[in-house]
DNA sequence: AATGAATGAGAATTCATTCAT
DNA sequence: AATGAATGAATTCTCATTCAT
C-alpha cells in the first residue's frame, strides 16, 4: 500500500516543520489556520492528516520526543579524557542552547496538556523517555554509573538552559564546562574503588 | 460613601490568589470567566480592577516576581557548616519544589507573553530580577563569590526542579544535596586562598 | 419644598451640559460612565436623577427642543427690509452653524430611539415642536404667510446646514443668503395681492 | 476546490443589503448577530468577509456612496422645459424620500464614526463625493452654471427631505417644485446674458 | 445625596471543526 | 487529496444598573 506510506511520511514532514511555532506561541495560543499557513496547506488539508488539534499536538510531542533521543550523541565520542569530553559536551550545548530552550518551553506546554487530560499517557511517556534516554546518554558517554551523578549532570545542563529565563548574560557555559569537569573528576577520584569511570569510549 | 474597599490592596489580594491557576492551565488556556469563579468575583468586578487578561497576568507576574525575591532565603540562616547548609537548602527545595515549579511554569508562559510583546519590559525585568535575586542569595547565604559558581548552583537546583518534568521519581534531593555539598567544599578547597568561604553565619 | 426645586433644577443643570457629548457621540456609542465622567460626577449619582439612560436621552432632547424654540429669534428684530432681514438671518445661521449641525445629529438620533420606542411620544413630540417652532418663527419675522414658502425657507436652512457632511468649503451663507432674498422678494412681488408680506417689524 | 465562491463579489452583495438596518437602528445600536440574522448567515461568516464591524460600517458607507452617485439621474433626460424638469426632478425626491432619508441616517451615523476615526478618511470622501456629485448632476441636468445657485438647490432638496425629522405631513413636494422652479426661472432670466441655461436635454 | 464597587446579560470577535466542491 | 467557505460555541470585554456605605 504505497499510499499509506505516503499519507504517513507526509505527517512526519508536516510534524517536523511545527517546533519553532508551539515554541513562539505555546500550544493553547496557536490556532490551526496559524499552524496550517506555517505549513503552506489549507485548514481542511490539515484536518485531513490530523482528526484534531489536540492529537496533533500529542503526536507533534511524541515525535519531537523521538527525534530528542537520536539526535543527542553525535558528536562527543571522539574525545578520551573525562574533562575534555564534559568541556566537549557544554560547548555543544551552548552551541544548541536555543533548540533546547524551545523544547523546554514545549514540554511546558505538554505538561498543561496532560494535567487536563491525564488519561493521554503517550505525551507523558514521550517526555518521561527523554528524560530517561537523557540519563542513559550521560552514562553511556562518560560512563557515569551513579544515577544521582547522571541526574546530577542532567540537572546542571538544565538548569543552564532554563537560564536563558533570567536573561542569559551572565552565563559562560565554557566556565560551567570546566567547573563541572573538575568538579566531577574530583568527585569521582574520592570515591571509594569500583565507582571509577570508564574513560575509553 | 461607596463601598469601603481599598482598590490597590484588594487588586494585590487578587493576585496573590492566581498562582495554582496560571500553573495549572497556563495563561492562554485560561479564561477569565475561570478566574473570576475561582476568585469568588464576577467577570465585571474583574475588569473593574485590571484593564484586560494582558494586564492582568503582567502585574500577576511582576506580583509573583517580588513576592519570590522576598521569600526564597528565611529558612537557612541558622546552619554554620557550608555542607550542612548546602544540604539543608535542598531540602528546603524540595520541600517547596511544588511552588518552584508552578513557577517555572508561569515564567515559561509569560516568556511567550513577552516574546508576543517585546514591548513590555517589565515583565521581563521582574523575572530578570527573580533570577538576580537568587544569585545573590547564593552569594548571601554561601559566602560563594565567584558568580559562575553561583551559576552553577542555581543551575542544579533550577535543573532539579525541572526534572519533575520527565517524572521525578528518580531523583533524590537529599542525594543531590550531598554529592554538591562535597563538590562545593572540594572545589573551594583546591582554590588559590583568597577564595575560601566564610562558614560562620 | 424646597428640596424638590433645588433637585429638579439640577436636572436641568445636567441635561444641559449633556449636548456636545451626545451630539459628538451619538446616543448609543454614549456609556452613562462617560456622561458622569462629562458632569463631574458619579454614576450612582446620575441614576439618583434619572431612573434610565433612556429616560436621560429623552428628558434631554425634550429640554434641548425646548431651548431651540425660545433661542431662535432673538437677533432679527431690528431690522426693516425684507432683503436685509433675510441675509441676517443667513449671518446668524452661520454663525451658530456648528450648533444647529449638532442638533441635527441628534435629532437622527432621537429618531432612531422613537422608532424602536413607538409608544413613546413625547420626544417625538419635542422635534415636532421644533419644527413648528421653526415655521412659526420664519412666519413671524419674515411675515411669510404662504405655510409652503416658510417650509421653502426653513428647507433651504436646513439644508444648508446639513451641507456640512459633505465638507461646507463650496458653501457661502452670504451668497445663499443674497440668492434667497432676491428669489423671496421677486416671488412675493408677482403673486397676486393680497400676500404680500409685511415688511414692518 | 473549496466552495465555488466569488469572494469580492458576495462582499458586494452582503453590503448592498445592509441599508434598511443601518437606518432602522444605527450603526452603535446595530449588532453583528443582527446583522448575520439578516443577511441569512451566521457571525462566523459574517466575519469571514469583514474583519471588523467597523470596517462592515466603513465599506458599507463607501458602497453605498458609489452607488448613491451612480442612481441619481435616470429619470430626468427626457423633459425639455426648466420648469417642467424641476418639477419632475421634486416628483422623483418625493418618491424617493424614504431611501434619501435612510442615507442621511446613515451619512450622520458615518459622521460620528468619522469624529472617533480621524484618520480613516475614505469615508469622509465617500460622502463628499456624494456631495459633489450631486452638485454635478444639478449642474448637468439643469445646465445652472453658477455653484452657489447648485447648493442652494440641492439645500432645498436637502432641507425637505429632512423635513421629515419634524413630521412630513406639512411638506408637500408638488409646490415646493413649483415654487422653486418658478423662482429659478425668474431668478435666472433677470441675470446678465451669458448665465441663461440651456433648457435642451 | 453621593459614591463607586459589584453584577451579569449581552456585545464583538475568535477558532476548532465540518463539508460542499 | 485538497480547498476554503461556513458554522456556532466559547472567549474577551462592555455597560446599564443596583446597592452597601
Amino acid at each position: 500500500m504505497p499510499k499509506v506510506v505516503d499519507h504517513d511520511q507526509y505527517r512526519q514532514t508536516l510534524l517536523g516543520q511545527c517546533s519553532e511555532l508551539f515554541a513562539e506561541r505555546g500550544y493553547a495560543a496557536l490556532t490551526m489556520r496559524q499552524i496550517a499557513q506555517h505549513l503552506g496547506v489549507s485548514t481542511g488539508t490539515l484536518y485531513h492528516y490530523f482528526p484534531s488539534k489536540e492529537v496533533l499536538f500529542e503526536q507533534f510531542v511524541e515525535d519531537m520526543a523521538a527525534r530528542d533521543i537520536l539526535q543527542v550523541s553525535l558528536e562527543l565520542r571522539l574525545i578520551t579524557s573525562l574533562e575534555e569530553r564534559v568541556e566537549a559536551a557544554f560547548a555543544f550545548v551552548e552551541r544548541h542552547q536555543d533548540y533546547f530552550f524551545q523544547h523546554f518551553l514545549i514540554f511546558m506546554d505538554a505538561y498543561h496538556h496532560v494535567q487536563r487530560h491525564p488519561d493521554d499517557t503517550q505525551v507523558l511517556e514521550a517526555i518521561r523517555r527523554v528524560g530517561m534516554g537523557a540519563r542513559q546518554a550521560v552514562r553511556d558517554l562518560f560512563g557515569i554509573e551513579d544515577p544521582q551523578l547522571c541526574v546530577w549532570f542532567i540537572s546542571v545542563i538544565d538548569g543552564l538552559i532554563l537560564g536563558r529565563l533570567y536573561g542569559s548574560e551572565h552565563i559562560s557555559f565554557a566556565s560551567q564546562g570546566r567547573i563541572c569537569a573538575q568538579m566531577l573528576s574530583s568527585y569521582l577520584a574520592q570515591l571509594p574503588s569500583g565507582e571509577k569511570i570508564e574513560t575509553t569510549g
